[in-house]
DNA sequence: ACTTCGACCTGTTGGC
DNA sequence: TGCCAACAGGTCGAAG
């Protein structure tokens, strides 16, 4: 569900609703996620204040005064609220109460997301420590992408995709950021030129602009923090249109799959 | 240091 | 209609 202009669309739709609250008590259903809940999350957070709603990566940050909330979504996960006694899910595995009645759900069948809790300085996390640039901010630009590729026989499209390398470009905008560039996803990431990476750069950027413009892609079930779907699906040129012609120049686009996930591409018009 | 691959889960879809 | 394999927005960590 979600890649970083879906999160992006969950945070400024809890933001308001978030901001200046104060954390009442939690309730773990299910605390096995892709790490566990720790079990003394609700006295960390009970009675405290939340200062500020951030994301770095594909992680939402919930900045309290001692502390700090990191939830990711993983695959599948959702964050949203109901109303205190609205009825549970089977995947309902965290509520988090609030005083003004309201309950912040999180909510994920595949349980690849995480509850996690963080002492400190963010960055200093070890799951945040070795994070590459945000991908719309100046760091990520061609110098700096053309010396990560340097050498590098991994495919363009893994390269995209490597938390490392840039944040927050999955599986759905690399597919599309790659045929807005003209770049082949199977080419080997240290042969491409400064040009085609200046391109790539500005692709990437542009993509991701615009599906936070339209409140991220809903491909299944995806809503936003304040309930609504993504209309970015209409605007998407090649994933999940195998077979269908290319946008471009017609001809049918072709897909492959790299790393245990799909790859649609344009022979033609990406080299 | 770099690359590939399995692992974690459930739900949905498509083929036979 | 049923069953089973394959696939789905992520990404860590082990193995080569």
């Amino acid at each position: 569900m979600p890649e970083l202009p879906e999160v992006e669309t969950v945070c400024r739709g809890i933001r308001p609703h978030l901001q200046g609250r104060v954390f009442t008590g939690v309730t773990v259903r299910q605390p096995q996620l892709r790490w566990p809940v720790p079990d003394d999350l609700a006295q960390r957070l009970a009675g405290q204040r939340v200062l500020a709603v951030s994301r770095r990566a594909k992680y939402v940050l919930i900045s309290l005064a001692e502390g700090c909330l990191m939830v990711h979504l993983g695959m599948s996960g959702r964050l949203f609220f109901v109303a205190a006694g609205t009825a549970v899910g089977k995947h309902d595995h965290v509520d988090f109460a609030l005083d003004n009645g309201q309950l912040l759900r999180y909510t994920d069948p595949r349980r690849f997301g995480a509850v996690l809790w963080l002492e400190g300085e963010a960055e200093a996390h070890p799951l945040l420590g070795h994070l590459g640039p945000e991908p719309l901010s100046a760091d990520f630009n061609v110098a700096y992408l053309l010396a990560r590729a340097k050498g590098r026989s991994v495919p363009v499209k893994s390269l995209l995709m490597d938390g490392r390398v840039v944040v927050g470009v999955g599986n759905i905008y690399a597919n599309e950021a790659l045929y807005m560039a003209g770049i082949r996803p199977d080419r080997a990431a240290g042969k491409i030129s400064r040009q085609r990476y200046a391109r790539l750069v500005d692709c990437v950027k542009q993509v991701l602009t615009s599906a936070i413009a339209q409140g991220g892609t809903t491909l299944k079930d995806f809503v936003g923090g304040d309930g609504r779907p993504g209309y970015f699906k209409q605007e998407l040129l090649v994933y999940g249109r195998a077979g269908l012609p290319c946008p471009a120049c017609g001809s049918a686009l072709r897909e492959i799959r790299q790393a245990q996930r799909s790859t649609v591409f344009c022979a033609r018009c990406q080299r």
